[in-house]
DNA sequence: TCACAAACAATCACAAATAATCATAATTTT
DNA sequence: AAAATTATGATTATTTGTGATTGTTTGTGA
């Protein structure tokens, strides 16, 4: 790996943790420690980042953590700049007016920033988002109730009484672990159970995944292809995940990075 | 854990409490007391806040901030160290493995000062205190499903299909409008409904109200006076009123303004 | 005023993080 | 292709942060 790519990968997980250890650095470059300290020292030089005893965290306040200042910890540690722009592609279906549904995830978080502009009404099990669009938004927010679960930072009720019943949107926007010709995959079966909910709510299922999804396979399958409405990714995905996602029916959106965002991934 | 993370979290407790004792900052961050101390040493020397005995305050007067750094439009401001002795009183009958209810309101509101500390099971229709526990505490936190309505800040479900149905505690705490020989009284015909709902999960019914809702009447009755189990008030209280009480069965807790609280308050 | 408990300071030992050094692998230059 | 330069990884001291222990101070109530 060149150092360009290993301080480019840095910077897009700094900015998604409030703090990064070098051990988790090391193992998501896989390179040694004195090459991350180094690398550190080299982007504390350039200020690109803030380093700190332990590791380094962003120079900026990150624009979204889930829970003030403690971290979502499932976190691929992949391009923040790609979810970003899968996420506006997302928000850009929307219209004033809809009623949308917003399963919590890393990807779907994102999309809270377009959404502040809207004046919609949402419905989402993930308390962070349900956080963020009550602060910075105008739109109407409706909560799925339950015990909040800190890891996954996603309300989740095991009992049939349940408000997610009474809400029907055109469209419900999802993340995936993984994505394959067996269909959507999870690694977690709350996540599942949560999902699996909402599904039912809507009539679109709109699936945001970066094109590293389409190389990761979890153990449980959430539900088949065909079932997906559309597919938002980034301009990697193979041809044969194209031909796949074609042969089932899928409808794709092909997320382009802007300027900006480049910049803000490094 | 590390050092900056702690900063962060010291800080944005010390900023919504009046005063951070070194426990509840053990607690929170799971460090040892030395640690705290030294951190809050530091983060004097920085003057990012002020170190007290016996813990921090913000540099800052923390004059009646809301949760979240929002203020509360209205009622937040009066009574403030009253209604936290009562909140304290009323977290005094709580202990560690309990499952309570805790309606929205100012008052209530209080009560996620002291609960930082604790380990529990609440369960709230209040999103900013959902979101303060969350934030703060190690509690087990459930929330009620519905939409939620930025004037009362509460979740609020018009549908039958609640969780709230399947939660039920010994006892649940709430605020009130007004407190007269007809009962309990509200004003707003959408915090009657939320609070009807939740009266009916608990055997305990605690009522949090400080002196002067004896003398306030509103237009609706939430229920009898012989419903509520306790009323946690200040020593303001008029005889007539503690006689009121006394025929209707109600226990009276008398809370205490400590001398530190009077400081914090005038 | 005294006794007592809570809060604090000081010290030490240990573990984690870092710096320094050197050998080796990868790259570029000549 | 050989030499020079640079980047990387391993090893080793060194420093720093943390928690436990002990003794001291401060506040409180009898």
């Amino acid at each position: 790996m060149h150092e360009n790519e290993r301080h480019r990968i840095i910077l897009s997980f700094v900015e998604e943790k409030p703090v990064a250890t070098v051990a988790e650095l090391v193992a998501l470059t896989e390179s040694s420690e004195a090459t991350i300290r180094r690398d550190i020292a080299t982007l504390h030089m350039q200020k690109k980042l803030r380093r700190v005893r332990g590791g380094a965290e962003s120079i900026n306040p990150p624009q979204f953590v889930g829970l003030a200042g403690r971290t979502y910890s499932v976190n691929e540690g992949i391009n923040v700049s790609k979810k970003r722009a899968i996420a506006n592609a997302a928000v850009q279906l929307c219209d004033d007016g809809d009623a949308i549904i917003i399963n919590g995830g890393t990807t779907t978080s994102q999309m809270v920033h377009p959404l502040a502009a809207k004046r919609m009404q949402i419905f989402t099990n993930s308390f962070p988002i349900a956080e963020h669009l009550l602060n910075h938004s105008k739109n109407t927010i409706m909560l799925s109730g339950g015990i909040i679960y800190r890891e996954q930072n996603i309300i989740l009720s095991p009992f049939e009484n349940d408000v997610t019943r009474n809400f029907y949107a055109k469209r419900m926007f999802m993340g995936a672990q993984g994505i394959c010709a067996q269909g959507l995959m999870e690694a977690d079966p709350l996540i599942i159970q949560a999902e699996e909910k909402l599904i039912n709510q809507s009539e679109e299922l709109i699936v945001l995944a970066d094109s590293s999804k389409f190389q990761s396979r979890s153990s449980l399958i959430l539900c088949a292809l065909e079932r997906i409405t559309t597919i938002i990714t980034d301009d990697s995905i193979r041809d044969e995940d194209r031909t796949m996602l074609e042969d089932a029916g899928v409808d794709l959106i092909i997320a382009k990075e802007t300027a900006q965002m480049q910049q803000v991934a490094g």
